[in-house]
DNA sequence: TCAAAAAGTTAACTCGGTTAAATCTTTGTC
DNA sequence: GACAAAGATTTAACCGAGTTAACTTTTTGA
């Protein structure tokens, strides 16, 4: 099924990706052009663009393809809870079920207990992993590219449209979950506000030169209480 | 003071902003380039970059003049309740104080019950003045506008990019008010995330066509409930 | 009245992104 | 294995946002 045309795809794709994040970390966002990464990969302009709808996301593709993980999270949470069998994760790698020593089993529907545990759950189980998302993660090449997109307007904007369809479809999910649709919005909203702020804030003190193994006990103790603030009600 | 040059400034700045609005609006925004608005400003296009950064702006600058609102709206509520001499608003139309029936006045610090009853008066008060960003007013004018910056894509980003300085700027005074700075930018952005869940509602409510004098009552209550949320701890 | 300062104009340029026509490559079929 | 249809790539030209530099006009204040 994978046909030679297929793999020359993904050369290019992977090429193109490459050449860029290695341009972007090397001179700045601003200072690559398109051209510039065309040239690179051996490519034409045109063929560049079928590929990659904006120079932005030559950047953020890694994380246009996380999209939809908190809905997904929550939804085998949800499958979990209401029938035993437990087959966690769909599309690719939502491996977490729980260890952080709190209970996640209230299984009366209409509680926002179920989804907060499972994202808290799911964060905590980032930190220990050192996910590059939670920001807790050291490595230079990592801290890199974070410090490229946060600090490039133009990347911190589009990386910020790929949140806010997270968050729709995060909304979408809760308002089943949930009963009514403004709950299940203002929810939505603040759950990924909460991982955001986390994120953030973990990545400013890695960022500062403390090391995530340093770092750990503090991150994972702000994460529960971050996320405790959200079940009371 | 006024010096002609300064009028003619004010004067340019409003034909390009008029001449953009009301072009944005007849064709939409894509449909319009800053050719044709600099030209219907009988303007060239360098100067009309000197007075808006980028095209988004042309549209958005009556966003961005509400910049820090609710940053000042806390302050405010703080120094009001700090000392009785009520002084409210220090830059320009922040007008609100009490009449939600209820209680403001928890002075000890390190309670976030103060700036969360403060910018739940500050919304319902906007409810009730119709004020366009609690999305409240079906003003055809104000519609068509609204719906110009949710439904294109570039508008409502540069837009978000406004919500997040003014997030920032809540975070900040938040952060004296509360103790710790993890809370205070927890907080803020469930306060923002509110208010937008909850303008976004009403928009889309009276975009279908109910009248916002319909609406009111439901609005409120909503409005009330959501912030409700976010005192309980 | 006059010179310095502030705006504005013109024209040319960069860069992201698109389009159309021509060319080359892969693939499935006889 | 030849070959036509489908698909991908290239070239070259184009559009529109935003910038730059050199030059002219207008406002200001002494």
């Amino acid at each position: 099924m994978t046909g030679l045309r297929d793999r020359k795809k993904q050369q290019t794709h992977d090429a193109l990706s490459q050449a860029a994040i290695e341009l972007f970390l090397k001179r700045g966002f601003d200072e690559v052009s398109v051209a510039d990464i065309a040239a690179a990969a051996e490519v034409s302009k045109p063929t560049l663009f079928k590929y990659f709808a904006t120079k932005q996301d030559l950047a953020l593709h890694r994380i246009a393809d996380h999209a939809g993980e908190a809905a997904r999270v929550v939804t085998a949470a949800q499958v979990g809870t209401q029938a035993s069998t437990g087959s966690a994760g769909s599309t690719g790698s939502t491996g977490s079920t729980g260890s952080t020593g709190s209970d996640g089993s209230t299984g009366s529907d209409g509680s926002s207990e179920g989804p907060v545990t499972a994202l808290r759950d799911h964060f905590v189980d980032g930190l220990k992993r050192r996910d590059p998302v939670t920001g807790l993660n050291d490595d230079p090449t990592v801290l890199a590219f974070h410090r490229l997109i946060f600090e490039t307007p133009a990347l911190a904007m589009r990386r910020q449209q790929f949140v806010a369809a997270d968050q729709a479809a995060l909304a979408l999910v809760l308002t089943e979950v949930l009963g009514g649709k403004l709950a299940a919005e203002l929810l939505a909203a603040d759950l990924i506000s909460t991982q955001h702020v986390l994120a953030r804030r973990n990545w400013r003190v890695v960022s500062a030169g403390i090391s995530a193994d340093t770092q750990y006990r503090t991150a994972r103790a702000e994460a529960i209480q971050a996320y405790a603030r959200l079940l009371g009600r």
